[in-house]
DNA sequence: CATGAATGAGCCTTCATTCAT
DNA sequence: AATGAATGAAGGCTCATTCAT
């Protein structure tokens, strides 16, 4: 009886000992620990203990610690774009919308920094992380120039996108680094112009 | 006395068994390995085998592996802040400069690539290095204002060299690590738009 | 209700469900993990998922992976018996009966080979294997002796019947792991001889 | 001075530090744990603790633990085919031989049982292994053959001698192994068997 | 200055076994 | 009787670092 109110009145939540949940909550304690101290910073074992199962359940779950980062990096990257895709679904005029997307993005690259800081050097070292990497920016691209299309802004050429993209993700890495800050530069100039970058690509 | 007319002799290629020497040596095979499979990759043992030393010399010169990284790091941004140097020294048109800049930084990114891949992970991870990368920051935002108060550019905002910095340091990484490529984009119109961009900051 | 017909029904074939079935299929997928990886290869989880049954339902069955070892050791044992007892029970002569015997044998010896190569390992290191190995080495002992009278052959001493099982057992074992085929040796000059030597101990 | 006098002393004592050495007394450790308690029962890490040394020092003179029960392996078969040859040089009847090759042998039995008891299933499971044993086989039979013509006895069928080996060595691991004792058989009756075989043999 | 054997903390991973459902 | 998620001890192995020579 309490059993099916329960299941009734936490629907979406599943049970203890489903696989899903252990998967997520294992996820859940990778990506903080990685954000935390980076992949390599990062042992399996802490990984396990920090969302509360045992080392085996690990890898159980994952077949190693490169699975476990890919699965963190996925969750990252669906859920930037899901913030994405609502952002982008209010009609809005070019800049409230740069705006925005900015807010979300510096956000998000803060949120992930640690992840992020590991990105790099996995991308470089492995190939899984690489060929994973190359696909999202093939759709951010893509995104880009539908964007265009959507809006009535005129086409622009990929290359262009790519430069745009390259600037704002490292733009706003250096913001989530605390790069700015370390330099006694002006957060606010540095936002505004790149929101400017962003309206000029979108207009 | 021996030692000092050999030196004499042989001024620019130190004796071998100097400590100078055998420090570059090392940093040379500690830079080599940092960019074939990057600084986790690394095994401080090998940098000795490497260069023809053995483990305990390593550890007579350096600290430990972190320490060799930095030199290899600052052997490199040494040897860039001298070609740029050069490049800037010979007076020609914006453009022309821009170019060869554009050139020489690829070069480099280039050679670099797997030292540069682990750079941002221990930017976050390592303060010691994040100090350094702050520093060469600075150095280049410093050197871009005198750069433009030599050449009579109108004065420009700090904030807007940053993100002009990001933006060329990120795409010549896309370049060295194949980005481009991967992603079907073509080269040269991303390298002609990067130099009419340091030809806008530099007039 | 349903039960019981069915039982009936297919009264030799064990209702999914029944102790002794569940046993069965378990011991049948252990054997078959052990013979093709040995003992240590094998995985008790795995025993399980081979035999279509949860990892649970192995422990509820079996106190440990020792234990399942020897329940298999024990079908094997059992099912080679009643081969040889049926082989005798037919009355031949000494040699057809050594003839048919050493086949039967190195059937067996084949079948069970990877089982076999572990077991004397697990006789060196756990007692209660080694017990029943000792059992069985009497066993035949004694049914040596046993058929010697039934067959009117003179009695022989224990000692030189155990040093023919030596040489059998170790014989078949050769054939059964390809060590024949390895050295180049005729597999049938050596059957030859082993029948020679069944055929002298049994007259 | 007390250290040249006892460099002195002791001469083919390699001074501690030698790889040769620490290679050695990791290998003597090996098989005295292998010998205690079997393959799978002996751990790297205890393995270097025994001789003294590090686990990482382990690791520096053996790929894992498999490579070094093989050292251990061609230790075992070095020695006794040394002490065989010792055994054979001496010039005396067929009888006095056997006796003594008897003797022998049951003493490398008795020593090296633990890792023999593991042998068998690392000859199925790993072919390395299976190799180097499949080695040892051939070897043997080349130098029965060689004796008997040597002796001036008539040449036998190779498959014949690899039966008598069979045999012979399966005889020695059970008394090796305790059988005989476990089984109440003389042990006496048994070793005059035996080598009354190895004598049919040389003859 | 140089050597290289040795160290050992610590990581990754496996697997026999338990237990709540 | 059956399930299968969870456990955690234990083991294999690496690698940055030390130290006696």
């Amino acid at each position: 009886m309490r059993r099916s109110l329960n299941q009734q009145l936490k629907a979406p939540r599943p049970p203890r000992g489903s696989p899903e949940h252990t998967r997520e909550r294992l996820v859940a304690a990778a990506a903080k620990l990685f954000n935390r101290v980076g992949y390599h910073g990062t042992d399996s074992n802490r990984i396990a203990r920090e969302a509360k199962y045992s080392t085996g359940t690990f890898y159980k779950h994952f077949k190693d610690k490169r699975e476990i980062f890919l699965a963190a990096y996925e969750t990252w990257v669906a859920s930037e774009w899901k913030a994405v895709a609502a952002e982008l679904a209010g009609g809005r005029t070019a800049e409230e919308i740069a705006r925005r997307l900015v807010a979300l993005s510096i956000e998000f690259h803060t949120r992930w920094r640690g992840l992020r800081s590991s990105l790099l050097e996995l991308v470089f070292t492995d190939s899984e992380v690489r060929r994973f990497y190359r696909k999202q920016r093939r759709r951010q691209l893509d995104v880009m120039a539908e964007l265009r299309a959507k809006i009535g802004a005129p086409p622009g050429r990929r290359e262009d996108d790519a430069i745009h993209l390259f600037t704002t993700e490292r733009t706003f890495d250096a913001i989530a680094q605390g790069e700015l800050r370390d330099l006694g530069l002006d957060r606010r100039v540095v936002l505004e112009a790149v929101v400017q970058k962003v309206v000029s690509v979108l207009t």
